[in-house]
DNA sequence: AACGAATATTACGTTTACGTCAACGTAAAG
DNA sequence: CTTTACGTTGACGTAAACGTAATATTCGTT
């Protein structure tokens, strides 16, 4: 496992592009350290990306991202911050779960479509 | 159950606007049939719109679940039209199993976010 | 008949999440 | 020293998914 990485290792790596990756620093998902003028990523910089297109497949804002990578954050020692969080956490769970349900309804209604389409697909022959 | 709905009744049982509805019908997603010039929809039309919905929950595009919406369409007994929905299916499926994983990553993250905060909410005392 | 509530159409505006140049710096290879 | 590959910063463009008037119509009620 490297040390760091460049932004075109990241974007082959996670299937992005370079311009999105620029685009999360931009809107301060990401600030990499810089070797002149060269972004250079840590594994933890890696890390966030990776929960950045996480949510991403899940339909997740990069708005909401943002709170949600930062509750990864160390140092976020406030008291009732931690009470904010705690509660952020809770909402995200509900609505994981929602998207849990979605899925398996989903699921169960693309099983039920393909059987009908093998049995069509039968009844053809 | 009622066999017909006006666009606020739906638009108020799935917590979406009118706006979004006509929108959905504007690029061929819903055809309700018309009493004079308004908008009636059918069991059927509203079982569309709450898989358009339940699509969107999971961050699919409208151009997305019109696929997979018209699977569920009868009447499409081409022979291989079949075969593409069958695979199409497959995709979809590859995709949602995809996002189960993100899904169960993301809750296990959450959980431990979450016992870290109130271990930290703990030793405040 | 007049009114308000619901619905309609038309059309322009907005937000999100990037795509797509253009123009230039940098560093290793031939 | 030039090519090649990769990187940078603007700046403008765009597609999707609606929001938001503005205006007109329809329909049951006073």
């Amino acid at each position: 496992m490297p040390l760091e990485y460049s932004i075109s290792q990241l974007s082959k790596e996670f299937d992005t592009t370079t311009r999105s990756i620029r685009h999360y620093e931009d809107i301060g998902l990401l600030s990499p350290s810089r070797r002149g003028q060269a972004r250079v990523y840590s594994p933890a910089d890696r890390t966030r990306l990776k929960l950045i297109l996480r949510g991403k497949r899940l339909g997740i804002s990069l708005e909401d991202s943002r709170e949600i990578i930062d509750m990864y954050e160390p140092g976020k020692t406030n008291l009732d911050q931690l009470k904010k969080l705690i509660d952020a956490i809770q909402q995200q769970r509900t609505k994981l779960n929602q998207q849990l349900d979605d899925i398996t309804k989903l699921l169960k209604d693309l099983n039920k479509a393909e059987t009908d389409c093998v049995e069509a697909l039968k009844s053809k022959n």
